[in-house]
DNA sequence: AATTGGTTCAACCGCTTCCTA
DNA sequence: GTAGGAAGCGGTTGAACCAAT
């Protein structure tokens, strides 16, 4: 039986009132992040760490960029589905200031159906068949053969999202290698201009090798313990296709 | 002014991954 | 090699907000 996170009954819910929210701060300042577990009572919070951690992460993070996207961030997010599927929070990296929630947010509201006006399919951002093929035959339309990116989960396709299976054996970027190794049998893409520069402040010149260092950063601001970043940064790292796009 | 329907986004939940003993 | 705990991730939910009627 898997312990519910909150097992405490007098643990808050629901939005967080500005005292709380000044108690994490406050908190965090003095001690750092990290320890999520401990860290509610340690900082007078009647919330579960998980709770503090995404309110940090998702909202208190003095480094938020909030507000509006840009438009090369827009840019970015879609390239970036593109290859890692909904990795939002690899993607995340990849937009300082950005948190994969918001990211996540702004792609379900916002990107998805721009895409779909757009006449292509956010899932795999392929032209829609109804569109593009008329004549939409059966599974050897290159409907069923698109590289679904591994987010999308169905019940359907859910095996391809998970990292152990699939056909793609990496786990990295089901979505990019899986891309990379269709590539030939595929119909050709849209053209998305997969240039996954972008103007943005602060962001690190994007390459592999910086790429790593963003996450490497990570890693070190996270309290000397290691994320579970490891898989991703050598996929990143690994992935043939990223590592020729941010070279 | 009230109601309704759509949209947004903060927060939660359940699962996976990683680390350590 | 394995089990347990902690952290992280992505999907989902629901309240708040907004525009249309």
């Amino acid at each position: 039986m898997r312990k519910p996170c909150c097992e405490r009954q007098e643990m808050n819910k629901g939005a967080w009132s500005k005292q709380e929210d000044q108690k994490l701060i406050d908190y965090i300042r003095r001690h750092g992040e990290g320890y999520w577990r401990t860290l509610p009572k340690a900082a007078g919070l009647l919330r579960c760490g998980k709770s503090c951690r995404l309110r940090w992460i998702n909202y208190l993070r003095p480094d938020l960029k909030r507000g509006n996207f840009a438009e090369d961030e827009e840019d970015l997010i879609i390239k970036l589905h593109a290859l890692l599927g909904n990795r939002w929070s690899l993607i995340a990296g990849r937009l300082p200031g950005r948190t994969d929630n918001e990211i996540k947010n702004y792609w379900n509201s916002h990107l998805r159906r721009k895409l779909i006006k757009m006449g292509i399919d956010p899932n795999n951002h392929r032209l829609n068949q109804t569109l593009s093929r008329p004549n939409n035959d059966n599974s050897q339309t290159f409907g069923s053969s698109i590289v679904s990116p591994p987010a999308t989960k169905t019940p359907a396709n859910d095996e391809t999202a998970k990292p152990h299976s699939g056909d793609c054996n990496q786990e990295v970027s089901d979505g990019g290698s899986c891309l990379e190794d269709e590539e030939s049998s595929m119909p050709p893409l849209p053209d998305l201009n997969l240039d996954l520069t972008m103007t943005v402040p602060n962001l690190p010149e994007i390459n592999g090798s910086s790429t790593i260092k963003l996450e490497e950063q990570k890693l070190h601001n996270h309290h000397q313990k290691k994320p579970k970043l490891g898989k991703d940064l050598e996929v990143l790292g690994s992935a043939p296709i990223l590592h020729d796009l941010f070279r």
